[in-house]
DNA sequence: AAGTGGTCTAGACCACCAT
DNA sequence: TGGTGGTCTAGACCACTTC
């Protein structure tokens, strides 16, 4: 483990635990520097992370401060990364239609693939034993045999991307993602225990690699009666 | 101006003017630090705002590569980070109530006010002359005051938010949003071109300042066949 | 005047990738 | 084996805040 990650995760706990409180001055990088015996840019590098998560905000000439609790972990998800996209805690997912291959050109397209050929399943997510979101999810056939071979549990904890990162030679880097509202179609509204017509809210996300292929499109249809996005913004760090 | 940030200007722009082409390699740190007489450090800061902008990628041991086109600037606006929502161009705002102080507990306390006075707002935004979105805007009552001064015009581009951000003494750092769909309430239909029971995209957010200090709430209902959120998800880059 | 975070330099070692 | 980006050190100067 690197050290600047070790420093700024005993940082984030003491955080966490309340030993730094809301709206309180933090050590000053010298006290730091002295304490754990680090050069002055390790202890900067883990501040960076911590101001880029929103615990804290540094101001020149004055110091650093624990950002105010009411502005963090208020929900319990909040969606503003990659990474809490791929770990979805406290959900389970079910497989309602395992991977298969079909010819499909609108979303062959999609995933920017060079004939009709497809891989797709269709999942849904549950909280608390009951259904909240239904997904269509479109693969490069490459990645579809890969996820077959693995076989996929017909239920329990974990994402399908999550499972996909596994199995990839390399990492998925981002997805770019649109959200809107549409009447619910018939085929999903007994799903997800809603009627057809309601409003559901629609989010279609495409999965990347570092080199900008696309290896995963997701088309989501959420309840709204039991899921609303949540998500994060704040200024840039490094701009 | 700081030499890290003309450094980045520099290859930002080398970038779009296409001097480095899409998925090519970019000069390693060595030959810039060279070229443009600076330290590896200086580089490096540069490129790290290159790379959270999503610019370039960057792999160890091969060297940093101009990210597809295909996965930058696709859409005309791409709400990810405050800036881009602060100052929303190609858009016009038009303010259909002016600033007023009243008297309203549920919003007050979202502000986290000790009374229940708070300043409020509604502005339509347009698009091509069509509205797509109606907002109602809450301040706290020192913010609406000082906006009222400001003498806001009726219609014009620009943001209420950005508008704020000038007058107020300390900056806005971040904002905590909530998406969900609804159905159309009938005192909204007729504003944005819409039925009455007709899905719209619900957005609520609040603004705050550096300390955790909510200055805005604003609630917005999109007509969906007018606008979609869209959002990129990256990696983070400090994790 | 002392202390803070922001920037910058010069140098070092490492894991990893390509050859 | 040489080159790449990732990490780390030690030291410096600056603008700004606080006293």
């Amino acid at each position: 483990m690197v050290v600047y990650r070790e420093l700024s995760d005993s940082l984030r706990g003491a955080i966490e635990r309340g030993e730094f409180k809301e709206g309180e001055q933090m050590p000053t990088e010298a006290e730091i520097c002295e304490r754990y015996g680090v050069s002055r840019h390790t202890v900067r590098q883990a501040f960076q992370s911590l101001v880029a998560d929103g615990l804290v905000y540094r101001v020149p000439g004055r110091g650093t401060f624990v950002t105010r609790l009411s502005r963090r972990g208020k929900y319990l998800r909040s969606i503003g990364t990659l990474e809490e996209m791929m770990s979805w805690t406290g959900t389970e997912m079910e497989v309602m239609q395992p991977v298969e291959i079909t010819e499909d050109v609108e979303h062959a397209r999609r995933l920017e693939l060079p004939s009709a050929e497809v891989a797709t399943l269709r999942v849904r997510r549950m909280y608390g034993g009951r259904p909240f979101v239904m997904t269509q999810i479109y693969l490069t056939p490459e990645a579809g045999e890969r996820l077959r071979e693995k076989n996929l549990p017909a239920s329990g904890p974990g994402t399908v991307i999550g499972t996909l990162e596994e199995i990839l030679p390399s990492p998925i880097v981002g997805a770019s993602q649109e959200l809107t509202a549409i009447p619910s179609p018939r085929f999903i509204s007994g799903l997800i225990d809603c009627k057809p017509g309601e409003p559901l809210l629609y989010v279609e996300r495409l999965y990347y690699l570092e080199d900008g292929t696309p290896v995963e499109l997701a088309i989501s249809y959420y309840n709204p009666k039991r899921y609303s996005y949540r998500l994060e913004l704040r200024r840039g760090g490094a701009h």
